[in-house]
DNA sequence: CATTTTTGTAACCTAAAAGCAACACTTTTA
DNA sequence: TAAAAGTGTTGCTTTTAGGTTACAAAAATG
């Protein structure tokens, strides 16, 4: 079973949902969610993954990256743009803001 | 024009390339590059946006922003790790971590 | 200026995504 | 226990993404 099937899968049965369910839901074909699940889809678009993420009330970056469409995490522009600040540093460097914010988190104490 | 169309548009442009040589670079149909510019595609496959972006040499998750398949932005599991550690600052303790780092960063040069 | 070469566009074709309908099997429910 | 509704699965059909070829206009080269 694919990773985004036993995604789909493991999210439905928790929420009892049969797929017929889940695809009335979603407004699409329930052939379909059974084929996502049993990964007979190669290529599913993400349309239909959208459907599905809101038919399940999950974000729907997390059903992208289950079907491996993209890696990482997203987060929002806000937290993006304080982020940015520290997107030009090296690992090494990560590594040593990491240990210094240890070292913060230990003075509390 | 679409956004996505604009996108391509510009940065092929910008590197002097032809809709032909970038679909070879690609390994796409040049038709495919024209229908995408000019917004006859409606759901183009993340798969043909992943090769583009390779092609032009940019970042996948831009593209992907461009054909509105994804908001926000999308970061490296790494920095994400580092953001999950901060969120339990207080905002001088942020501060001084925003300090450590303009000290990393002078420290280069 | 004539002739290649490049470029954008459109017509046609193929393969894959997604829906529809029917099938067997299980679980209700009266 | 028999009818009915629910569930997973499997052909078949429709739609669309993407490729191949062809063609006309523009640009380059002699």
């Amino acid at each position: 079973m694919s990773d985004l099937g036993k995604f789909i899968f493991e999210h439905r049965t928790a929420k009892n949902l049969s797929s017929r369910k889940l695809a009335e839901l979603a407004n699409i074909s329930h052939t379909e969610i059974h084929r996502l699940e049993n990964g007979e889809r190669k290529h599913p678009s993400p349309l239909v993954l959208k459907f599905i993420a809101n038919a399940l009330q999950l974000p729907y970056d997390d059903i992208m990256k289950a079907a491996g469409y993209i890696d990482g995490t997203c987060i929002s522009p806000l937290i993006a743009a304080h982020l940015a600040i520290i997107t030009d540093l090296t690992d090494q460097e990560l590594e040593e803001v990491h240990n210094f914010i240890e070292f913060l988190r230990n003075k509390r104490k």
